[in-house]
DNA sequence: ATAAATGGTTACACTATCTGTAACAATTTT
DNA sequence: AAAATTGTTACAGATAGTGTAACCATTTAT
C-alpha cells in the first residue's frame, strides 16, 4: 500500500470517528463513509491502535474509536504509525555490491537530496493537526 | 519510467557529458560510464534535447554534448525537460464522478498539500546546480 | 549517391508493486 | 457457548516500472 493511499485513508478514518466520538465505530461503518473496503479499513487503522492514536474493542457494540484530542493529533503522529518506510521513497539504489567511486558518489548526493525532502514534509505534517482538516471539512 | 529515475540517469549522463565536452559522446559511450542501458540514455538524452539542455547530432562522430554552462543548469529546468507529471505525484484521486462532498473535500485538503510539497522541492532544485554536484563528486 | 553510424521512437516481455477482496484466526461481550 | 467484532494473512487481478530489442530518421563521410 502506497503511503499516500495508507495516509488519506487513515485521515478518513479519523475524521470519521471525530464526528463520531466517543461511541465506537465498526469497520463496516467507516468503510461506508470512507468508500474504502472494510478489511482495508482494519488494516490501517490497527497500525493507528499500535500507535496509540485510536483504540479499539472487540465483540458487540465494539469498534474503533479516537484515543487523542484532535486538536493534539498531528499528520505527522499519524504518518509514522501507517509508514515505516521513508514517506517519499525514492529509487537510488543503495548499491553493495562493486560500483563506480563517481556513481557511488552521485547517488548519495541523490539520497541526501531526497532525506532533506523527507525532513522538509514531516515538518510540514508536524504542522497540521486533525483539529484544522475537521474545521477545513465545515467550511 | 519513475521521476527519481530519469532524474538520477539525466544527471548521471549530464556529468559524463561536462567532463566531456565539448566533445559528442555517444548513447553507447554514457552506457558504459552510467551503468544504464544505451536505449533509455536515448530516450531520456531526446527530452533534455528538446528541453534545449543537451545537443544532439547524428552519423559517424556524432553523440550528445552539453548545451548549457554547468554554472547555469540547474536541476529543476532538467526536472522540467524530462517530467511532465508533479515530482512526486500522489494518489489522490480527482474524481469526475458522483462523490461525497466530504470526501471530495478531503481529497481537495491532500491535493493542496502536496502541491506545496511540488512548489518546495522545486525550488530546492533551482538551488542546484550542476557545477555544484560536479564539484561534489571530485571531492 | 551510398553506406555507415548515430540519435529517436515504439514495442514488448518480465518483474515488481499496488489494489481490492476474501477468508479465517483471535478476542471480547452477552 | 454463540455472536460480533478486530487483527492478520493470502491471493488474484490490475497497474506501473525495467531492461531490452528492433526499427525508423537523420546525418556524415567517402
Amino acid at each position: 500500500m502506497s503511503a499516500s493511499t495508507k495516509l488519506s485513508t487513515a485521515v478518513r478514518a479519523l475524521c470519521f470517528l471525530a464526528e463520531h466520538h466517543p461511541d465506537p465505530q465498526t469497520s463496516a461503518d467507516i468503510s461506508k463513509f470512507s468508500e474504502i473496503n472494510a478489511s482495508k479499513i482494519r488494516q490501517i487503522l490497527s497500525m493507528l491502535v499500535k500507535g496509540g492514536i485510536v483504540k479499539s474493542s472487540y465483540g458487540k457494540k465494539g469498534g474503533f474509536m479516537l484515543n487523542k484530542e484532535p486538536a493534539k493529533l498531528h499528520l505527522q503522529e499519524v504518518y509514522c504509525a501507517i509508514e515505516d518506510r521513508k514517506a517519499f521513497y525514492l529509487n537510488v539504489s543503495k548499491s553493495t555490491a562493486q560500483i563506480k567511486p563517481k556513481l557511488n558518489s552521485l547517488n548519495n548526493y541523490f539520497l541526501n537530496f531526497f532525506a532533506d525532502i523527507q525532513i522538509d514534509i514531516e515538518e510540514k505534517m508536524k504542522k497540521i493537526t486533525l483539529e484544522q482538516i475537521l474545521l477545513h471539512l465545515k467550511q
